[in-house]
DNA sequence: TTATATTTGCAACTTAGTTGCATTAAAATT
DNA sequence: AATTTTAATGCAACTAAGTTGCAAATATAA
């Protein structure tokens, strides 16, 4: 599909995006965003950023979806890939600067694949 | 928590995992054993199995919840994980038998980890 | 400025998973 | 074997993330 024009909602989500390098969750976002905007709009245009290649989005805990900007993802997402780690005290969600190769699997056509590590970050852990 | 009785719905899930060595998603566990079950008891018990240690879940599309019986999971789950592998076009999830060892993560806590691969089978991609 | 095509908001809906509680069944005790 | 205790079950009602259809609003093209 793929967005078309630069409307205000755009503008906000990749706003908040700018904010901060974690991943945010489309619960959250609805949530900070909820007297702009309707939450079919946020989870529309969510949407259309993913299939644009400028988000990016996985699984988190409770199904929750998350995204997260997409720094170096278009290009070899196949081989390698950056896990996203969640914390299970406070729910933050980081994306790893480490890259994780996959084994070879014969027979199947890999389109994308999600790592998620879970446990106590670094404020929760100490 | 941990199972204390054997019952027979705990017989007759423990059968389903048995007859095949795919992952098997709640929802369909619960189509499949509607008339024997009620779907909370089916919720309850899986939850059960894997505080016991006997199954382990993870997130398929959609954010479904998809178990599978651990084979060597019990032992060291935080430094290696086996990858699953889910066909997005028939939806069937399995167990792969490689192992992937993950990055070194300063300060924080692993607890979980779950390596969820998505493309097409072995059946669809032919 | 007008025409066209996309985006938005709203309300109603879908559905996986959860909760409280009364009932039933398994295991322990006698 | 009968009874007591404790855990498991079914049911109905609920929760909440995400979706859908459609009319109204807004961005871009002409």
């Amino acid at each position: 599909m793929g967005i078309i024009r630069k409307t205000k909602s755009v503008e906000a989500l990749l706003n908040e995006f700018n904010k901060s390098s974690s991943a945010i969750s489309a619960k959250k976002l609805i949530q900070s965003l909820d007297s702009k905007f309707n939450k079919t709009t946020i989870y529309r245009v969510l949407d259309k950023l993913e299939d644009d290649g400028v988000l990016h989005s996985f699984l988190g805990k409770n199904g929750l979806k998350w995204y997260a900007k997409c720094n170096d993802c278009s290009s070899n997402k196949h081989r390698d890939l950056h896990p996203h780690f969640q914390c299970l005290d406070c729910g933050k969600v980081d994306c790893l600067a480490v890259s994780v190769s996959l084994p070879k699997i014969p027979n199947r056509k890999i389109e994308v694949s999600q790592l998620l590590i879970q446990g106590k970050c670094e404020t929760c852990f100490a």
